[in-house]
Order: structure tokens, then C-alpha cells, then sequence
RNA sequence: GGUCCGUUCGUCUAGGGGUUAGGACGCAAGAUUCUCAUUCUUGUAACACGAGUUCGAUUCUCGUACGGACUACCA
């Protein structure tokens, strides 16, 4: 076994991968070309009722969004190939005998049934039953039956799953890099199955299976597996295996309530929890996606790597470079993170402000295109110059770049409460006569013809300003009024006051 | 219930035996501006509780409380 990095992101194609899942790949990720190692994708399908079609898909499409490139697994193969568990049957299968044989594990006979109504005895007496040490004598499998009864139940094809004969009582140390020590004693645990009576392996063997034959080095994963650890060291133990190191990650918290966070959380309180958007295909139920709201994918990425990480420096902005080159389990929390879907806008806005107004353009074109508008790509430039400022999304850009592409049909009421007075009309009439004879049509040129009249006039450039800029956009609110005036050009803003000044003295 | 894990501003977090307990989001105020927003400045607000160790504990130890995960032939 050589010393090369090596980690593994391992989600059940059983739905959308949410955020939680995004997360411990991109820790996975970021650990791993930290590294300069090898990033792994495995599919883990091992429970054929919980499949979900076009999960598998989604996950490789979402970790290609987030910009996480997979080294080696489902997609892109590489030397351990096959990656999907469902097509790695046979080497379970292999070494589950193999644990048979050397007494780490039994076959068990016990119905569905059986076990249930030992679950009921015994939780009636206000006690759990584990199928463990203290009771696997009083189960019928092949510790407690005669061999050739056994052989005959085998030979007939009984149903039976295979069961880890877990230590009667042993003090187990383990080590997890994010919480250090951890301690469990066997007695309390309960002889898992390793193998189920439909001829797959669980989740426990395909993984300390799969997770040796990838030669991972270490294993980066939810805390939801921190009380399976002592089964996979036991595991990984029975077969004489080198053990990876371990990292549990903290859970990603309910931006409020109590609990982790959920797929309901979402459409509840009016956020994505996937990457993408999902449809279940069973309930033909939709889930939003932060690639369709509008999110970046580096502020994404972003937002989740600080959610339960810190760099011990104030800096809070990272390329996915820099989150590789920084990153580090040790400074991975122990506690719960709560998801803050206002600190995700957040990021997304800094991300928006960054990025090219060429690009924005381009974004923006692809929306208006849906509401039948076009413009000339300069045009949309300056439109995404003057906007996005105030923008968390290119969505927000649209919606306030509306009066751009048509003349306001209705004018803020209490804009035109405040500013047009009796004598507004006269003054936009006077300023559309000054306009008209400004050429070119520029900010610059406007704007100092404006304020020299404004000054000729003893007239204060607010009285001026905001019903001029109500006439145009009908708006009290917006960027600079000469950029805006610029865009749409000298016959359109001309056409606006009269506009104005017709149907708001009509209003007044 | 049992096992395991955790607990610093409302939230994400830094820090660590002696600090004015730092930053960010949010919120509020001020400055700038034709408006809104941006930006800048300022403010707001925290070591869960109780013991112990110590000259001193938010920091170490132990309890308690609270929160979370697990407790399937799911992952």
C-alpha cells in the first residue's frame, strides 16, 4: 500500500444530493487536491428498493456544476473500475465467505417476524433488543443450530443474511481527526448485517470492501456514520486490513428549528437544499435548485465550504483553488452548523459584482429572451454596469432593468405624491426642450447641461430630479438617471416626459 | 430509553488559563448620492449552568441541562 492520498465520495443514488452530501464532497474534494490526490466517485446501490432513476445522473451532474472533478469512479472510470456497487456483487459476496470462514461472522435464519416480535418483548419491558453478544445464543443461526441443520436450511435456500459476530466485551479506541478520541465497547453493539437475504452486502461491507480494494486512505463522511465506526474498524480488523483514517464530518443544521436540514426545509422557508433543481420522478414532486435560483456556482461552493470550516483568517472569499490550497480537516468544527440562506445571497452577491458584465450580459439575454425581449449585447452591458450593484441574482437584474425595454404604464404613487407639483409639468417641458438639443445623447453631456440649467434657474437639482426621474422609469428608485437616459437614447427619454406630463396631470 | 457526539453574539465563526473576547451575515444609525442600492464609518449582541483545579477559568476536569446523530436485511 503506497502512501497516496485518496478519498471517496460515496451517496446512494436514492434522490437529489443535498447540500449536506454537496458538502462532504467538496471536503472531500478540497481534501484530496490539498493533497495532490485522488478524488473518487463511487455509487453506492446497494438497497435496490430505495433506487431512485436518474439520481446517479444528478450526482454527476451536480458535482460537475460545483466544478468538484471527479480523479477516478462512476463517469470516468479508472483502474478499480467498476464503481457502481450493484456491479461489484460478486467480490462482497467473496469476502463475506471469507469472514464465514474465519469465524467473524454467521449466517442467521431469524424471519422478519422473529426479530420484530423480539423488538416488541422487549421494548414491553422497557429494554432494547440488540441482536448482539447477550442475545445472538437465543437467535436461531449457525452459532446456536446443530451444523447439519445448518447445511440442510442452506441446502434449501432458507433465507438468511450474514451477521458480524461482534466482541462480547471489548474497550475500542478509535481515532477521528476532527474529534480525536472516540470510545465505544463492543458489548453494546449489535452483530450488524453484513449480508442481506437479496444477496447484496449492506452499506458496512460493500464500503470497508470497497473503500480497501480503492486503496483509500482516508474517509471523509457525515457524522450520521460516527456510531458505525467501531463495526468498520472491527471489519477492517477481521480481514487484516490496514485501517484509512476517519473524519466525521458535523451536520448541516435547519436555518431554524431544531433538527438537520431536510429536502422539506426548503420549499418550506423559500430556499434551495439541492444543487440542481430535481423532479422525483415517483411524485413527479419539484425541488428548487441554487443553479436555477440564480447562484453562481464558485459562491456556492463558497458558502458550503465555510459552513463548518474556517481558514483561522478573516478572509472569506475563495476560488475553489484557494479553498484547495487552505483547507484542512483540523480546522473542520465538531458542532452542527445552521444553514443561512441569507449568507448564501450574500455570497452570491459578492460573486455577481465579480463577475464580467459581458457574462452578466450573456446571463441576462437568456432571461429577457423568455419574455420575448431582445437587445444588442452593449446594450445589456451597461444595463448589467448600472444594476448589478444592487443586485443578488441576474434575475434581480431583470427585474429591475424592466423600464429599459418599455415605457412605465403606471407611476409610483408616492413618488408622484411627493414631486409633481402644479408646476412640474412646465419644468419637464422646459427640461425636454434642454434634451432635445443636447448631441450625442451622453451621461456626461446631460448631465452637465441639467445641472447648468438647473443653476440658470435658481432651481434646486432635486426638485428636477425626481420627477424627471419618475417620468422616465416611473420609478423613485434606480441607478444614476443620465446612464439611464443614455441607454435609452434621446427620441425614447423625449417620448417619456411628454408621456408623463400628459397622463400625470390627467392622474393628478 | 440506550450508545456516541456536541455547546462563544440571533446565525456562521476566531480565540484560548490573565484579551476592551476579534471578524462576517443580519439588524440599526450616520456619511456620500437626484432616488434606491452600493461603499465607508459607527453601533447592536456571546463564552449554557454548577462544582472542582488554580493567585486567576470563557479556556483544563467532572457533573447537569440542552441540542444532535445512531439505535433496519437504508445508506
Amino acid at each position: 500500500m503506497n502512501d497516496r492520498i485518496r478519498v471517496r465520495f460515496a451517496p446512494s443514488p436514492t434522490g437529489a444530493l443535498h447540500l449536506g452530501g454537496v458538502r462532504t464532497a467538496l471536503f472531500n474534494y478540497l481534501f484530496a487536491k490539498h493533497h495532490g490526490g485522488d478524488f473518487l466517485l463511487r455509487v453506492e446501490d446497494t438497497d435496490q428498493n430505495r433506487f431512485v432513476p436518474g439520481a446517479e445522473e444528478y450526482i454527476v451532474e451536480a458535482l460537475k456544476w460545483c466544478g468538484l472533478t471527479v480523479d477516478e469512479g462512476v463517469g470516468v472510470g479508472g483502474p478499480h473500475a467498476p464503481y457502481r456497487q450493484s456491479e461489484r456483487k460478486e467480490l462482497y459476496d467473496h469476502h463475506a465467505r471469507e469472514l464465514l470462514a474465519t469465524g467473524h461472522a454467521y449466517l442467521a435464519f431469524d424471519s422478519a417476524d422473529d426479530l420484530n416480535q423480539r423488538r416488541a418483548a422487549a421494548e414491553a419491558d422497557g429494554k432494547t433488543f440488540t441482536y448482539g453478544a447477550d442475545n445472538r445464543a437465543t437467535m436461531k443461526n449457525s452459532l446456536t443450530l446443530p451444523p447439519d441443520e445448518v447445511k440442510k436450511l442452506v441446502d434449501a435456500g432458507a433465507p438468511r443474511v450474514i451477521r458480524f459476530k461482534m466482541p462480547e466485551n471489548e474497550e475500542l479506541i478509535l481515532q477521528d481527526i476532527i474529534r480525536g478520541e472516540v470510545r465505544f465497547n463492543t458489548a453494546l453493539l449489535d452483530d450488524k448485517v453484513l449480508f442481506k437475504a437479496d444477496g447484496m452486502p449492506t452499506y458496512h461491507l460493500a464500503n470497508v470492501v470497497d473503500d480497501h480494494l480503492m486503496a483509500i486512505s482516508h474517509v471523509i463522511r457525515g457524522e450520521e456514520w460516527l456510531t458505525s465506526l467501531p463495526l468498520h474498524a472491527l471489519l477492517y480488523r477481521a480481514f487484516g486490513w490496514e485501517m484509512p483514517s476517519f473524519a466525521h464530518l458535523p451536520l448541516i443544521l435547519k436555518p431554524v428549528g431544531n433538527g438537520k436540514l431536510s429536502k422539506r426545509d426548503g420549499n418550506k422557508m423559500g430556499f434551495p437544499v439541492f444543487p440542481l433543481e430535481f423532479t422525483d420522478p415517483d411524485t413527479g414532486e419539484k425541488w428548487r435548485g441554487y443553479r436555477e435560483d440564480g447562484y453562481l456556482p464558485d459562491a456556492f461552493i463558497n458558502m458550503l465550504a465555510l459552513l463548518g470550516w474556517n481558514p483561522g483568517t478573516e478572509q472569506e472569499i475563495f476560488s475553489l483553488a484557494e479553498l484547495a490550497e487552505q483547507f484542512s480537516l483540523e480546522r473542520v468544527n465538531k458542532s452542527g452548523a445552521r444553514f443561512s440562506p441569507d449568507k448564501a445571497k450574500w455570497f452570491n452577491h459578492k460573486y455577481l459584482q465579480e463577475r464580467p458584465d459581458a457574462d452578466l450580459a450573456a446571463d441576462l439575454a437568456l432571461l429577457l429572451q423568455r419574455d420575448g425581449i431582445q437587445r444588442d449585447a452593449p446594450t445589456l452591458e451597461k444595463i448589467c454596469r448600472l444594476l448589478k450593484e444592487r443586485a443578488n441574482f441576474v434575475a434581480d437584474i431583470r427585474d429591475a432593468s424592466q423600464y429599459f425595454f418599455r415605457a412605465p404604464e403606471t407611476y409610483d404613487d408616492k413618488s408622484r405624491k411627493k414631486c409633481w407639483r402644479p408646476e412640474t409639468p412646465a419644468l419637464i417641458a422646459d427640461l425636454a426642450r434642454l434634451l432635445e438639443g443636447i448631441t450625442p445623447f451622453t451621461a456626461a453631456a446631460t448631465e452637465t447641461a441639467v445641472r447648468q440649467w438647473a443653476t440658470d434657474r435658481e432651481t434646486g437639482l432635486g426638485k428636477i430630479m425626481n420627477p424627471f426621474r419618475l417620468a422616465v422609469i416611473g420609478l423613485a428608485d434606480g441607478p444614476h438617471l443620465f446612464e439611464i437616459i443614455e441607454i435609452l437614447g434621446k427620441t425614447e427619454t423625449l417620448t417619456r416626459l411628454d408621456t408623463a406630463i400628459n397622463r400625470l396631470q390627467v392622474e393628478n
